[in-house]
DNA sequence: CGTTACGTTGAAAGCTTTCAAGCATCGTGG
DNA sequence: CCACGATGCTTGAAAGCTTTCAACGTAACG
């Protein structure tokens, strides 16, 4: 349940990325195009299930996630856990183990992933010579803290229906920004289960809830996926309004 | 209520700053303190009430607590309110903000507050010619995803009684760092109010749940502040492990 | 074809909120 | 000086939301 595939070797050259075609991202300039592109050491292959960073382990790379869904997550002793954010492609994976040593999160793979792999000791260098790829990284770990306020906000004062309502708006809004949701509805990898241990609800009634929002025709659920149907209703629902758009680093 | 007062200038030099005499903070070289004496502005003082930072405004500039105490929070249209963080000396105010434009939460003072003022627009400087400092940015930032990161996971998985204990270990815990616990017993100044805002509870359950903790000897509430008396039996009671000490920085 | 993972439902138990009321302290105006 | 309103803390009881327990259906897999 936690394999993941040894490095694969490089495939895909920065320079021709097919995410940093997309217009969320930034214009990189050539030179640090070229950085980036030395900076980067391989990829990364894991299966569906894959435990890609474990809680409590250092590790020796940053990762910034190609394709593919992920959760970041953490549990208690006894077992219970908890959904933190979920990682969609152009996203940084584990900036806080270079900064408190040991990483205090574990991030498992939704579907099949590729990420990108970057050595953590040339992260001065980048700081160094690029001070705006360093800005860059503080930029995303500033838009973390910012999901993270409003996932608070979520857990600690929405009503259950708000809160499954308000997830899954947020998801679709980033996939829909990195290409994911195009013309045809949206299907999001995910269980109950995930689902659940993201809202800090019990299955039981997060599949009540969930049978809630389907009733008014707001999503469907099927499979091990859930499809948006309804993303505007969703979000009124929720009473949570879309970040502005912004052009983004992609590291 | 939201009153702040004007600056009131310079008056504690960053080489003599209090703070940075404590063995929490990492030393800096002579040139870091210069840049950073430099790019203090000036010194703001806010009563208790004070609104510091109001959530969808834009702000010239950046803050770092001096002395008192503080929380950041959002609220939804019909008043729900949820403390996100708190704000103690040392930390650093309104990154976000330098990030995507608007802050997108509100920042109140617990207690009055000396606050350092420092302009936004010369981060710039900051990045390119001080990669340490930049650094150190990021790090702050990292740190301050870490703890949304144990706070959402009391939220959505603690017991009322859990997220309690952790919520006042945290706060110890962080007060002890800064020199705030001191040989007496630390008094944090919360209302119950303020403490059902963080744990995403109801005024009347969290009075019920503090008292719990009363009756096991663990606090004493008076007047409108927490009294911590057991600071380890809160951890354990929470199943929370403070984080390692690390020297952190200081700007 | 048994096993496992996932989704679905009903009902009882338990936790949390809401409603109501009361007490204490503090600052203000009469 | 004292009444009064505002703020903060407490408690009991009823209502409501959520979890737990139990069971069942389906699809995928070895």
């Amino acid at each position: 349940m936690s394999l993941v595939l040894p490095s694969s070797g490089r495939r895909v050259p920065c320079e021709q990325c097919p995410l940093r075609a997309l217009p969320t991202f930034r214009d990189f300039s050539a030179e640090e195009l070229r950085f980036v592109s030395d900076f980067k050491r391989g990829e990364l292959v894991a299966e569906t299930g894959a435990t890609v960073v474990s809680e409590g382990t250092k590790s020796a790379h940053l990762y910034t996630l190609l394709s593919g869904w992920a959760f970041r997550f953490k549990t208690l002793l006894d077992g219970r856990r908890q959904i933190l954010n979920y990682v969609l492609p152009g996203d940084l994976i584990g900036l806080q183990g270079s900064i408190e040593g040991e990483i205090e999160h574990s991030v498992e793979a939704l579907t099949p992933l590729i990420l990108c792999v970057f050595p953590r000791n040339r992260l001065h260098d980048l700081f160094k010579g690029y001070p705006g790829l360093a800005f860059d990284i503080t930029w995303l770990s500033a838009r973390e803290e910012r999901m993270l306020d409003e996932h608070l906000l979520s857990l600690g004062r929405r009503t259950a229906l708000e809160r499954a309502a308000y997830l899954l708006a947020f998801l679709h809004s980033r996939a829909e920004r990195v290409g994911l949701a195009g013309d045809k509805l949206l299907h999001i990898p995910l269980t109950q289960q995930h689902v659940a241990d993201t809202l800090g609800l019990s299955i039981v009634h997060t599949n009540k809830t969930l049978r809630k929002l389907a009733s008014q025709g707001l999503i469907n659920w099927l499979d091990r996926s859930c499809v948006i149907l309804d993303p505007d209703g969703l979000r009124k629902l929720a009473e949570w309004e879309q970040p502005k758009e912004h052009k983004r680093p992609l590291i």
